[in-house]
DNA sequence: GCACAGGGCCAAT
DNA sequence: ATTGGCCCTGTG
């Protein structure tokens, strides 16, 4: 099995790139090991806490010029985001220090798309479970690394989803997103919805398109925006988002969400996607660790 | 056992 | 502009 080593990464943090809410089809092996299954791939990758080298199995040089470069955001300039953001204040400074290796993937929009009209009213566990039973019912098997006795599939083409009743969407267990799925597909296989051409359009154009989109919101459209087509200048606001900000900004008081996002834009600017990212991280995981705190005292 | 919330959105007020 | 309902699952 071939493999690669990328060294003198900076700002470069597997669990914390995979673990900060972007990706779904990814799997943790142990604390410094992740199998990721994207782009028709396969691979495992593997850092030791603080390293600046990463290994990626079951992939060659080539690869990683062709396709995990651009993936993983490779030449972006992470040294500049988290300074400015850092500079805005100190809650920023802490969230960002906390998720300094945080990076913004570039995924592929039919997923995204996908993915995150699942994602709506779920927790993340249950959204990796539903995407999947799809994969496993309408992907492509995919040859597996060693050792693994779990069988992967590819995400689903538009061509393969399509060949989906809204019953068999049902016993993959996405309720009432099952419609929205639906409409996903026909709208992408009749190209009332044109995933290639959003790439060209101004990003209030795309968020407008997406949002024909049967269960497309504004926060769904945002999460693709920012996800697959690098509009870094977006702010997805979810619950999580929505009570960091307003913790952190508004000494908690009940906000709207056009609110939060209109204070993203002007105070984050072109960096509120980024901004977005590290407070995600940040907040979901102080809750998560704080809940099992509470546990760990009362056992 | 059951109430509640989870990376929201739709449709009806 | 506001609000109830929604498939399903994990948690307390």
């Amino acid at each position: 099995m071939h493999s690669v080593v990328i060294d003198h990464l900076t700002h470069f943090n597997v669990a914390q790139i995979l673990e900060s809410g972007q990706v779904f089809t990814f799997d943790k092996v142990t604390d410094c090991s992740y199998i990721l299954n994207v782009k028709q791939k396969l691979i495992k990758l593997t850092q030791q806490p603080q390293s600046s080298s990463v290994m990626l199995y079951n992939t060659t040089i080539s690869e990683l010029d062709e396709i995990w470069e651009r993936y993983f955001d490779m030449k972006t300039d992470y040294h500049h985001i988290a300074h400015t953001l850092s500079e805005k204040d100190p809650y920023m400074a802490e969230a960002v220090a906390f998720g300094k290796g945080i990076r913004i993937l570039r995924q592929d929009p039919w997923e995204m798309l996908i993915s995150f009209i699942l994602s709506q009213n779920k927790a993340i566990p249950h959204i990796k479970q539903c995407i999947y039973n799809l994969s496993e019912k309408y992907g492509t098997p995919i040859e597996s690394i060693s050792n693994e006795e779990k069988q992967y599939y590819t995400f689903p083409t538009p061509e393969q989803l399509s060949q989906a009743t809204e019953e068999e969407l049902r016993a993959c267990k996405i309720g009432f997103r099952a419609p929205y799925i639906r409409d996903a597909c026909r709208k992408v296989m009749n190209e009332e919805v044109n995933l290639n051409d959003l790439m060209i359009l101004s990003t209030e154009e795309a968020r407008q398109k997406l949002m024909t989109i049967k269960g497309v919101g504004p926060k769904i459209a945002d999460c693709i925006l920012l996800f697959a087509y690098s509009r870094s200048s977006v702010f997805p606001t979810d619950v999580w988002i929505k009570r960091i900000i307003e913790g952190f900004y508004f000494k908690g008081k009940d906000m709207k969400v056009e609110q939060i996002q209109k204070f993203a834009k002007e105070y984050y600017g072109n960096l509120a996607g980024y901004a977005q990212q590290y407070l995600f991280y940040y907040g979901r995981y102080h809750t998560l660790f704080k809940k099992s705190e509470r546990t760990r005292k009362i056992d």
